[in-house]
RNA sequence: GGACAGGUGGCCGAGCGGCUAAUGGCAACAGACUGUAAAUCUGUCGCUCGUAAGAGCUACGGAGGUUCGAAUCCUCCCCUGUCCA
């Protein structure tokens, strides 16, 4: 069952491409060092980044050194890969703070307790202090225009009606090509990791190792994920499934892969939690017999926040999703409410406000869960908001102290799973 | 610098002087059905006030203008694309 790093990430179905044929020879061969590069383009990652960070993660649990690149300086820049249209360019302190936090939180993923075991490095090192004539005549002059404009990424905002691409985004994959050069130099790295709009982006960087070195190095794309309805995989209403706990609480984390779809869930096992091959396919066949259950949905959640965020958090947060799906607690002890207010969003009112009395609808509001008190409204017209697990259809409602009914709290909820806590202080 | 085509609500995309808060599609949200799934069906989908009927406000790249009335016409500006220099 211990195959190599190859075979492990091609059935756990991290393969989109790789290059040569021999790939997995030149694996074994040795110990090798390889790289994957995140874009600071906000200040934490999110569910999409973990697949080249699992794939790192196996790399080291096989032996090999993973270099995780923090892209500070290409980041500066913008990669036109994948994106439609020209991006608006992050500020040099925007950029430094975003890599600097995804730095640390990629930090996590990694045995770093010695540098030759994994590094974190920023692209920023090497890419400002380039001069732009030594670049253009030592790494442009290896780069045809002919063939820039022929990538797809290129290709599609050239031809797009209205979408161009500026100088600043076209020049990004010669960077992106440096850093696997820098680093093919620098730190040995003979292995670039990446999404697969990467692929062109490796292959540059490929290129130019083998132009100006003379050297082997190899690249392996992941594929682009989406879910069985055809969204992006990590994507809720509400935006991304960010992995910093400060901008998705481990709830809310926990209940995206608990929500995932019975055709998608092997999958995501394999892809996010280091279960092992006949794990998974024990879960696999209890999916089948009974999806009900959602056996592979509670374990991939579980694992998954686990490996994100710990086990303690993963252990409140199953507590808090029995109450809230289950277990429902007409009066729960302070204890339990005081769980709950960790993992579902809090909103605080004053109490003597609410002794006052105050509108359902500005309540609502208040708390989020309506955007404006017309839509407030429309909610409770159409039978979507419970206060205490209790439908509301009285519009003109108002909540006082009376309906703190879990001592000093009470729960509103919107729909099916969306939960508001609401406290009295 | 020149010629031409464009910039409409989260996205796509109609509208081209009043009937337009702006057709349609997607997405989203809520209800029903369910398994906290998928699919399907129903409703909602600019903001404020109002129990409601309704009223007011803001909006079609930006700023001005014409008109009783403008997303629609005019002027200038900004941005994007295509071609030319």
């Amino acid at each position: 069952m211990s195959d190599s790093f190859l075979e492990e990430l091609r059935w756990r179905g991290f393969l989109e491409s790789t290059t040569g044929d021999d790939l997995d020879q030149f694996l074994s061969a040795a110990r090798r060092t390889m790289y994957v590069g995140f874009d600071p383009t906000a200040d934490s990652l999110h569910l999409g980044s973990l697949i080249p960070v699992m794939a790192l993660a196996h790399a080291q649990r096989h032996g090999h050194k993973p270099l995780v690149l923090v892209g500070g300086g290409t980041g500066l820049i913008g990669d036109p890969s994948g994106k439609g249209s020209e991006r608006t360019l992050l500020t040099l302190e925007q950029t430094a703070r975003n890599a600097e936090a995804i730095g640390r939180q990629l930090s996590r993923f990694f045995d770093l307790s010695s540098p030759d075991k994994a590094l974190v490095l920023n692209n920023a090192d090497w890419l400002l202090p380039l001069d732009l004539l030594g670049f253009l005549r030592d790494i442009g002059k290896h780069f045809s225009v002919n063939e820039m404009i022929k990538r797809d990424s290129v290709r599609t905002r050239l031809e797009e009606r209205d979408q161009g691409i500026s100088y600043t985004e076209f020049s990004y994959m010669l960077l992106q090509a440096y850093d696997f050069y820098h680093l093919f130099q620098h730190q040995g790295c003979e292995i670039q990791m990446g999404g697969s709009d990467q692929w062109g982006n490796i292959l540059s960087g490929r290129e130019l190792i083998r132009r100006i070195l003379g050297g082997r190095s190899e690249g392996i794309t992941f594929p682009l994920l989406t879910t069985s309805t055809g969204k992006k995989f990590g994507k809720t209403e509400e935006g991304a499934v960010w992995l910093d706990a400060a901008r998705t609480s481990p709830y809310q984390m926990y209940q995206y892969w608990l929500q995932t779809a019975d055709s998608d869930v092997v999958k995501y096992l394999k892809l996010f939690t280091f279960l092992d091959q006949a794990a998974i396919a024990e879960l696999e066949v209890a999916v089948a017999e009974n999806p009900s259950a959602r056996q592979g949905q509670r374990v991939l959640a579980a694992e998954c926040t686990g490996i994100v965020h710990g086990a303690e958090a993963v252990k409140s947060v199953e507590a808090a999703s029995r109450i809230l799906f289950g277990e429902w607690a007409d009066s729960p002890s302070p204890d339990v409410v005081e769980m709950l207010a960790r993992e579902v969003p809090v909103t605080s009112i004053p109490r003597a406000e609410l002794e006052a009395g105050i509108g359902l609808v500005d309540l609502l509001v208040r708390c989020g869960i309506a955007d404006s008190k017309g839509a407030a409204r429309k909610l409770i017209e159409g039978g979507g908001i419970s206060l205490s697990n209790v439908r509301q259809t009285v519009v003109h409602r108002s909540v006082s102290a009376a309906d703190l009914s879990w001592g000093d709290a009470l729960m509103l909820r919107a729909g099916k799973k969306n939960y508001r806590l609401v406290r009295a202080i």
